[in-house]
DNA sequence: CCCATAACTGGGAGGTTTGTCAATTTTTAA
DNA sequence: TTAAAAATTGACAAACCTCCCAGTTATGGG
């Protein structure tokens, strides 16, 4: 009936308060996506959660903190695994194509957390300078290697980022297919210095498949509960 | 003691229902800025321009079209104004530099206007485009004078405004000084195939200075109004 | 199974929001 | 100057918001 998101699905096999939190969580990604983190109301968040009002504030002092627990969620999560996917990838100039285009990927398989992310990138410097923070990294590598010939400083990480975010948003309005994600890459490499030949091949390299689950997956199967009642 | 904004200046001259319609279109400005379309209140921008609730409703049928009226009006005005700084350049390198260097010029002058806009525009889908139809045709003119070698598509043209966009919010945050528009520009050029040295040198050049005058200038001195009362 | 404890409920106090309206003041044009 | 028109006011209904709390229900360790 009502679509489990991916917070409860995390939360799956914790206790019932973890379970609820999460249910909570849920709702108010919806809410947020749609209309904002100031403009969503507790009311609507907890009966979209389906509870009474009442149970938001066992869970949450006040809305500020949803929307901090929330956001650092989906960040949390998000880079997670980001990461995960380019654990074995050394190249500077790999490395930088691949996060574009599966940040994009990523976000898109969970319209609702990119929305809400989109939203929480501008409104919340400590979570954009926490993600930045990888970027750099990087950036900076590839310098090392000799692969950007731009110099790296903050205007160029945040210029970049805003790039990703850019694509994110067209992507989320429907403006762009799939194939935005390698068309921005490319024009990143291209921004770094990279030859275009080189950020044309780079850019569209196929990507070995995403791994379908923005969050975990089922680490064991259901204790078959017996349909008590 | 309440500093007259920008749309109060420019109906300086009209009929009072023109000057009260502009002072509610100042205070919500302002609170648009700061709290978002959503969240800004009727009641807030009705006190913040110092008149009763009611007034409002006399002027605008509700939130919505006053928030219309605000955005295309500082859209059109920020397009008319950087229409008119770029008349006699011909040049599209010189023009795409211009335009983002410009613009953030500008929107940094008004900040509050500049906040509104950054909204806006990823609020506001025909505002959006309408900004980006200026912007692409310097871009096709640049690939026809042969400066640039990147193929112009909705990709490319989305994602060169999000570089001017992320600078905007940079530079209101107070991330980034008056240099950043310079930075910008040049990498934006980099990303066009306009070489490294070129594009560094333009994006540096210096410009004009800035015609110090986001609405129009007073065309006539007040009327020395006799102290009446 | 039992019951202490944790989770949940829903009504309500007190505040804000939207949009309306009759009464009042200001503007304007003749 | 003056009267009709336009602008403005502020109180108010109705809806909705946040947060609280006394009472009820569900959970799980012993």
């Amino acid at each position: 009936m009502l679509a489990t998101g991916l917070f409860s699905n995390e939360a799956r096999n914790l206790g019932k308060s973890a379970r609820t939190r999460a249910k909570l969580m849920d709702a108010a990604v919806e809410l947020f996506a749609r209309d904002g983190f100031k403009a969503a109301s507790v009311n609507e968040i907890a009966k979209l959660a389906e509870m009474a009002n009442g149970t938001f504030y066992v869970h949450f002092r006040d809305k500020r903190e949803i929307v901090q627990a929330v956001t650092l969620g989906i960040a949390q999560e998000l880079a997670r695994q980001l990461d995960e996917a380019m654990v074995d990838v050394d190249d500077a100039v790999e490395r930088v194509s691949m996060a574009t285009r599966r940040f994009l990927d990523l976000a898109l398989t969970a319209p609702d957390w990119g929305r809400a992310f989109f939203r929480a990138a501008w409104a919340f410097r400590d979570l954009r300078e926490n993600m930045l923070s990888y970027l750099r990294a990087d950036l900076e590598r590839g310098r090392e290697q000799g692969a950007f010939t731009v110099e790296i400083d903050d205007v160029l990480i945040d210029t970049f980022a805003s790039m990703i975010m850019g694509a994110l948003f067209g992507r989320l309005a429907g403006d762009f297919g799939p194939e935005a994600g390698a068309r921005v890459a490319e024009l990143q490499l291209r921004m770094l210095g990279v030859p275009p030949q080189q950020a044309h091949a780079v850019a569209n390299r196929q990507l070995p498949a995403l791994s379908l689950k923005l969050a975990a997956l089922p680490k064991q199967l259901k204790p078959d509960p017996t349909p008590s009642r």
